[in-house]
This record gives structure tokens, sequence and C-alpha cells, in this order.
RNA sequence: UGUCCUGUGGUGUAAUUGGCAACACGUCUGACUCUGGAUCAGAAGAGUCCAGGUUCGAGCCCUGGCAGGACAACCA
């Protein structure tokens, strides 16, 4: 959790922005944004940044922030994206109250601002196919070349746009563009295109409309209509805002005007933030769906045990600018660790099992241990833990011959069962192929509840489960999704080449302690010295199974790889 | 050979608008601990892309460079 003393003080540049504006009295003092996201894809933690900004500085001012749908071009849309986006941005702890938009709300006002715009002589219909009309644009170094059909009359532009409306034409045989400059050093400005004729159905319009508004066209005017002040997007859009601005001032003669405003995008280290390659992950199954545990879709990380608590604190941390920069996955893993932390229950489950064999505990009983649900919130009480002669400890908790820096279980040596009794090992057990298949230990019943009876240290704490009381469960681990740390110094390469391997581990046997039986999906729990798990929705009552969100941090594996 | 944007410890951000470069993550010590976790205490690490200039004083202002990014979809 950010507190006051971190977050007070640190405004970003649009704050800084927003409070000068405020001082001066622009607006009325009004602050309005909006969350403006193209329903073809899910979410991704990129968004959460924006998601954040957009509702975060409303909230902050006391002002409002819409959620729009930008959804001008049907051929790469669908409901099912407007429903996951609407999902993740509740889940993240959002509302946009009444105030839920669509570009394509505004298809009939669009149309009519066109036609005023051939009115006045800034628009026409050019009939010319799509390569040619690029073929005349130029260069970003070179300017382009006016179109044969720019200066038709405003008649013959009515008409023919009309009757691109009314479905006559083609698809792509006909663009209604803007008048503006051909030889304009910004490539934006070189007589966009307005309007153009698809003849797919659209996810709300259906078969209404067969000419839709490019991007272009569409955004500002929609954030002018909702009396949005400031557009926030990110720095791709840099150059189209004099066309942003362009359209406005064709629009009204206010002093009002929404103001785009351009941060940078999110790039995280190790994964990829664009919609089209999460897509082709998910279409070519490379993963199992948009909301994959590995996925930084906002679905993905809710599946993986991520909190929005955890999201929204990283947003906050990272903070807002304008410089294009790269965010190191371990602070995300960092601020899920802070969340967790403070709020799972601990506890016991042994991922890679070895059996312990407590040979003077009798037969046939079992004790009842208690333990704390949570060391960071005492108020969250204690549970009783089963304890028996047979159980098992987690692999490498275990060395025959241990380094000197090793300090758990070892021949010979004595170490604490977590809330339960010391032990020490006094036989280890191999198979023929000399594989460890059982230790052999006594315990000090005088150690009950993990106490040492006469003051004596161990250096150790293992957690363990009872094996006849365990709960048998598939645990599944996660990792980077990718191998290298910057997709984009590899752009040469096709971004597959470089999926981990790795990514995924399933354990389809390990043992867990009954207290976790029945526990519905999404539940958080700490395994205790092992990380961070929860409850994956393909849980079922006989055979529950988790998804590992985040390691604890780990000294002894630094150690160890030393 | 254009227009626009951006350069601050390893990473991400800050610097009361000209006043000893601060914070977080990470790293390294140490303390404590029934999680090699958490917590606590401390340390190392940049002189702000470069070169000039203005100024008592520049990360901030001016000039000139350099480097990186965006823009040539009937995508958003």
């Amino acid at each position: 959790m950010i507190n006051e003393k971190e977050s007070s003080g640190k405004n970003n540049f649009i704050h800084q922005q927003i409070e000068k504006e405020l001082q001066e009295g622009k607006n009325q003092g009004r602050v309005h944004t909006r969350f403006p996201p193209e329903p073809n894809g899910y979410l991704h933690i990129g968004h959460a940044k924006s998601i954040c900004l957009n509702f975060g500085t409303a909230e902050k001012y006391g002002g409002l922030c819409n959620l729009r749908f930008d959804d001008t071009n049907p051929e790469k849309e669908d409901v099912e994206y407007v429903d996951s986006i609407m999902e993740d941005v509740h889940w993240l702890g959002f509302d946009w109250g009444d105030r839920l938009y669509y570009a394509s709300d505004y298809f009939g006002k669009l149309y009519e601002f066109a036609v005023k715009l051939i009115q006045e002589g800034k628009a026409y219909v050019d009939d010319q196919d799509a390569e040619t009309i690029s073929s005349q644009k130029g260069t970003p170094t070179r300017p382009g070349i006016e179109s044969p059909y720019r200066s038709r009359s405003i008649a013959e532009n009515l008409d023919l746009f009309e009757r691109m409306k009314n479905g006559e034409f083609e698809e792509g045989s006909r663009v209604l563009r803007a008048r503006i400059d051909m030889a304009s050093p910004n490539m934006h400005m070189r007589d966009p295109i307005l309007y153009r004729i698809l003849k797919t159905p659209h996810h709300r319009t259906g078969d209404q409309w067969v000419i839709y508004p490019m991007y272009d066209f569409a955004h500002g005017q929609c954030d002018f209509w909702e009396g949005i002040t400031h557009s926030i997007c990110t720095l791709e859009f840099e150059v189209h805002r004099p066309l942003y601005d362009w359209f406005i001032d064709q629009l009204t003669e206010d002093n009002y005007r929404p103001r785009q405003i351009e941060f940078a995008r999110l790039n995280l280290s190790y994964t990829v933030m664009s919609k089209r390659k999460l897509l082709e992950l998910v279409k070519n199954n490379y993963v199992k769906g948009w909301d994959d545990p590995r996925m930084p879709t906002i679905s993905g990380l809710r599946r993986r045990g991520y909190t929005p608590e955890s999201i929204r604190n990283f947003a906050e941390r990272i903070g807002v600018t304008k410089v294009d920069g790269m965010i190191d996955v371990t602070l995300l893993e960092h601020s899920v660790r802070e969340h967790l932390n403070k709020t799972s229950h601990r506890v016991m489950g042994v991922l890679d099992p070895l059996k312990v064999v407590i040979t003077n505990f009798p037969e046939g009983v079992t004790e009842e241990l208690e333990a704390i649900n949570n060391p960071e919130e005492l108020e969250a009480g204690t549970r009783l833990v089963p304890f028996s002669r047979e159980l098992y400890i987690e692999r490498e908790d275990f060395m025959e011959n241990p380094p000197s820096k090793f300090f758990r279980l070892a021949p010979g040596r004595e170490v604490r069962l977590r809330y339960a009794y010391f032990i020490t090992c006094n036989e280890v057990v191999k198979d023929a192929s000399g594989e460890i298949t059982e230790l052999r230990c006594t315990y000090d019943p005088a150690s009950k509840g993990g106490n040492s009876p006469d003051g004596r240290k161990v250096k150790a704490t293992l957690h363990w489960v009872s094996a006849p009381h365990a709960v048998e469960s598939e645990v599944r681990l996660y990792d980077r999704l990718f191998t290298v740390e910057d997709l984009f110094v590899e752009k040469e390469r096709d971004f597959k080449e470089f999926l981990n391997p790795d990514s995924l581990v399933v354990l389809p046997k390990c043992y867990l302690e009954p207290s976790v039986k029945g526990a519905p999906a999404l539940t958080h729990y700490q395994f205790e010295r092992l990380g961070y798990f929860n409850v994956d929705p393909d849980s079922t009552p006989e055979k529950p199974v988790f998804n590992r969100t985040v390691q604890l941090k780990d000294t002894w594996a630094k150690e160890k790889n030393r």
C-alpha cells in the first residue's frame, strides 16, 4: 500500500498541468476524463496503467471518468471483448456510473458533421483505391500530391457521400477525405481519410451502417460531445494532435476544448504488450486463453493470483511520464508480495514430497496443533493442523551432505517442524537407484508446539504435512513467458522464438494441509516458506488446483547459486 | 533527410519552478525471527546525454550538438 508520504508531493506532469488549469479557472474547475478501449481484445496491465490514470485523475480532482468503447472498426471488434473489458475495469475497483458510451453512439452525429465539412468545402469524396491514395501521400520527408478528385463540386461530394452511406458503392471504391494540406510536414494532415466503406456487420449497429468513421474523425468529437476536458492517450498519438485539434476547431467556436495529453505506454520486461501479439498467442494455443496465468492481461493476472490493490499500487509506483522505458517485472511482483503478505492466510503445503517417519511417535494417533493464520494480522486467528507419525517434508529441505550454509535437515541434525516438534534425522532410506525414499526421525515430545523445551536452538524451521491427512492437489508453477528482457530489441526475429519453454510446470501430486479443502476459486494463500498461491477455477472438490502467483524472496536460493 | 517528442544511480520516478540531486524497487551489510519470508537499522550506487553561455548559484533558463523514439493502415 502506498502511504501518504510516498504519494504526496509526487505529482506527475498531467496532474501538475491540471492543478495549474484549476488555478486559472479553466473549464469552470471541471475535470472529466475517459478510458477509451477498442473492444478488439482483452485488457492488459498496460491498460491498467491507463485506467488508473484516467479514473484516478478524475477521483483526485473531484471529476468524472467515462468508459467509452472506441468501436469504429467492425472487422476487429466483438461483444466478448466489451464484456471482458467492463468486468476487468470493475474488478480493478473503478466505476463509470451511468457514463457508458460507445463511439458507435455517435455515428449519426459524426455523419452530420462530415456533411457539414463537405458543405464548407473542407471534405471531398475520393474515388481512388487505397494503393493510389497511399502513393500520393508522399513520405515523412517528401510532400504528397493532391488527388485529382480534390476539387470536386460540393454538390457532387454531397451526392456521392450520401450514396456511400446508402451502400451504392463497393468496399474500397471510395472514401471521404478532409481537405487540409498535402504538403504538411505532418503526415496526418495530408488529407486524412474520414470515412471508409465497410460491409461487415457491426457488433452494435448491425448492418445499419456501411460507412465507418476513422479513429481520428471520431475520437476528438466524442471527447467534445461528452464534455471531456483531458483526453489522455499514449505517446504514439502525439503526431495526431494537430488533426485532433483541427476537427474540434471545425466543430465549435466555444472556448471549451478537450485537450489531448500523451504519456508513455507501459513496457514490462520479459513480456509482450501488443494486442496483436497477445491475440496470436491465444489463437495459436501458445497459451491456454486470454486468462492464462502467464498472460499480462488483467484476467490472466487475476487468475494468477494478483489482487486489484497490488495492480493499482504498481500503477501508482511506476508513475506517469513521456519517457519511453521498460519496467522490471520484479516491481510488479514486489507489489503483489507486499499486498498478499499483509492479507493472505498461511497454510502448509509440500510441493515435492519426501516421506518422514517419526519412529518414536505412536501409530494411529493424530494430534491437533495450533497454527497462526496470518502473523501480519493476528485477528485472522488460528487453526488446527493435524500431526501424525508419517509426514511429508519438502525434498529440498533435506541434504545428505549439506554445505556449510545449508541450515535445514541433514543426518544427525535437529530442526523444527513449524508449530509442531523438534525432530532429528537418524536414518536415510534409499531405493535401488540410490534415490532417497524416506527419512526416519525421532521427535522430542517436550517441544510440542515448536517451542524449545530447554532453550536450545535450531537453525531451521520446516513446513510439513501429515501424510494421512494431506489433500492431494495439482500445483501449477509459472515463470516468465519470454526468455529475453526486451522483445523490442529483437524485433528482427519472430517474438515467438523467445517463448520460455518452462513458463509452465505442472506438479500433479502435491500435498496440502486439510484446511484448504473446499476453498473457492481465487482464494489466496501463502504456502509457508514457498510463496503465494491461489485456487484455480479448474479445481474440483476431489482435486484442487493451485497457481503459484509469485515465490517468496529466497535468500537461500541466491546463496545456492553462488 | 522533414515534423513532433524524449534524455536524471542498475530500473522506475522526484526535486518547493534557479538554492547541498530525494524516494521506491533492486543490490550489499547487520539486528531480530517458530517462514533463509516479514520487520528494523545501515551502506554502496548518479553529479542530471555532450559542449558552450547567462547567473553569486543551472537538472531546471539560452545557444549549438549528440542519441533514442513516433509519424508514410481505407487499424486504434
